[in-house]
Parts: structure tokens; sequence; C-alpha cells
DNA sequence: GTCTATACCTGGATAGAC
DNA sequence: GTCTATCCAGGTATAGAC
């Protein structure tokens, strides 16, 4: 997401700025200005490319929600059983948190509604009505427990997600896939010793 | 938390509107001229009370996170099982966010460490690090499978602070204490069918 | 302790030359 | 398309009367 190997237009590095910086002081603690100094790049400029500050942060979730969702179609075509495809999810999630990291905090850890109007939670975005379609296939197939499937969601990806959260907060200190199997173990099979 | 039956003071009163505000438009949503208005109080009154802005986030924090801790020192005082002691928790959570949802929506979802200085994630805040010591106690005991303590905790308390969250941005419409029982299944012996 | 008035500054956004 | 200079609103915070 937000391949950056080399810049090549204005408008990529504006973004790429705007990530890091968002991410790492807040939407709120960051200025067009700290944009522009950072990017070395003119308000001019910016605004050439944006209507506004808001429109920057739409568009940086809109291009990480698109390749998110790519990416779990892929699984989901790749792997046809709900086991499978959760493990291979949380797979996806854990290894992008440590290669993308800025783009997983912006989706993950950031309240978007708070600064882009018309923004519902994340949890309404389309990643995550994926990770809940395969839930619900899971239970009708009989492969997952039938219990509600938001509740079952919100166990394992909810889980995760906080686990993420923790990740990116410095909290946890050894990469997230190093937690994979037993993160999964704990997941199907329970806490119960 | 935050009992406001009687406003006595206008200390109280300031701190009641800035927690109603701060949840329902963000801190950085909410200025300071805001809260005078509604709160029907002078800017004077607000500054000899606080310090700043931030200091009224601060005592907020500070309040609500005493009575959580309170709240689940008095849970592990009465219950010996880690278990039960982890359902107590949970159902102490679902109920205080039917019942005190701002308070649990400031609490736990709500990134301060973006406009309080010096102020960690909540994961390192005092209701959590008991939390996780109810799941290290439990593993000591063998009741809880011995694995990364960490790793339990954020599989039973995650899913269930994402949950919450879930309820507080209305994507969940039943009253949590409802999915209890459902979701303590869950979590006990997983999601395998 | 509470009020009103106001100072001061930073933020977002625009204008217009190149 | 990019730059510099600038405008203006709204934000935090203070001063000083009552």
């Amino acid at each position: 997401m937000i391949v950056t190997d080399k810049i090549t237009d204005r408008r990529e590095l504006i973004l790429d700025t705007a990530l890091r910086l968002f991410t790492d002081r807040g939407y709120f603690n960051t200025s067009v200005r700290d944009i522009q100094k950072e990017a070395t790049v003119s308000t001019g400029s910016i605004y050439h490319h944006f209507e506004n500050k808001e429109a920057i942060a739409k568009a940086l979730l809109a291009q990480i929600e698109s390749t998110m969702v790519d990416e779990i179609d892929l699984i989901m075509e790749a792997t046809p059983s709900a086991h499978d495809r959760c493990k291979a999810v949380l797979k996806y999630l854990f290894e992008a948190t440590e290669n993308n990291r800025d783009a997983m905090h912006y989706m993950l850890h950031a309240k978007h509604n708070e600064f882009i109007s018309n923004e519902g939670p994340i949890c309404t975005s389309r990643p995550f009505s994926l990770m809940k379609t395969i839930i619900v296939e899971g239970i009708r197939k009989g492969e997952v427990r039938n219990l509600t499937p938001e509740i079952v969601a919100v166990n394992i990806f909810g889980g995760a997600i906080r686990l993420i959260c923790l990740r990116i907060d410095g909290v946890v200190d050894k990469p997230l896939p190093m937690y994979l199997e037993e993160f999964w173990e704990c997941t199907c099979y329970g806490i119960t010793a």
C-alpha cells in the first residue's frame, strides 16, 4: 500500500508524508503547514492536489482500504474453508502490521469519523464486512460454532485488532507473525486449560 | 462514575459536560467555548477550576480510571477463580457500557495520548494491568491454558473491548449483557464447531 | 468564584505571480 | 503545477471588574 520506493509525483509524496504525520502525531496535531514543510512542497501545491486537509485523509483511507479488500479477496478466492480463510487473513494482518505499520495504524487505530465527515466507524468498511462474510459462511457450512456471527467475528478479529493496536503502541515487542499459531490455537479452542 | 444525580459544584458540571462533548464530537472538535456554552458557565470559571483544556481531559481520565480500578478490585476480592473473575469483569464492563456509556467511550475508545501529554496507551493503565494479573495467576494455577499471557488477555478482553466499541458506535443494537453468556462460551471453548 | 471583554496566535485556505 | 505572500476565522488563554 502506498508503494514509495520512488516517489513519482507530488501527489504521492504529499499522501505519503501525511500518512506518516497523521499516524505519528494524529490528524489534529498535524497542520497543513507541517505536511508542507516535512514534504518540502508548497502550500499551493498541496491545495492544487487536494481540496482541503480532510480530502487528504479521505484519499489515504480509500487507498489503504482498497488494498486491504484486494488482499482479502485474493485469500477468499484461494481458500475455501472458513478456518483457513480466517487464519490467512490474520496472517496477512499481522504481516502488514510489520511491513506497513503506518497504513495499518491509520486503518485500524484512528477514529476517522472524528475528522472525515459522513464516515462511519471502520467496522462498517468493506474489509470488515468481508471478514464477517467469512464467518457467516463458516457457520452455514458447519465449520464454525453456531453462535451470533458478530460475536464470533469479534472474538476472532476483534482480539487480533487489539493485538495489532498493542503492537503499534509499542506494548508488544515481538513481531506479530511470531504469535500467529498461538493466537489461532487460542481462538479456535478457547482459553480453558 | 461521575455521579451526577445532582450537580453540586461548577467543577463537576464542567467535567460532566466536557465528557459528553468529548465523547460525542471528540476532544479536538470540542472547543473550550463549546463547553462553556453547553454548561452555561463562563470561560473564567472553567479556567479557574482547570489549568487548561488538557487538564480537563486528564481529570476525566483519572476519575474514570479510578472507579474502574475500584470495581475490578472488588471483583478480585470476592472471586478466587480466574474464570469467574474474568467473567465478572466482562459482566461489569458490559453493564457499564450500558449504564455509563460516555465514561466507557472515553476510557476505551479515545486516543488519549493524542491530547494528553505524557500519557501512554490505555492498555498500560491500571485497570488493564489488573486484567493481565488475573490471567497470569490463572495460568499459574492451571485454570487457563499455558500460553503467552498477553495473547490470552487479548483474546478475552481485546475481543470484549472491540465489542464495546461496536456497541458505542451503534453497530451492535442489543444491550451487551445479553451477549455475555455467548461471548464467554466462545472465549472459553473457541469458535471451532 | 464567577463574570465579560479581549489579546494573541495558529490553523486552514486563497490570490496571483511565475 | 508550483511557488510566496497573505487573509481571516476560530481557538486557547488572560485581565480585571464584581
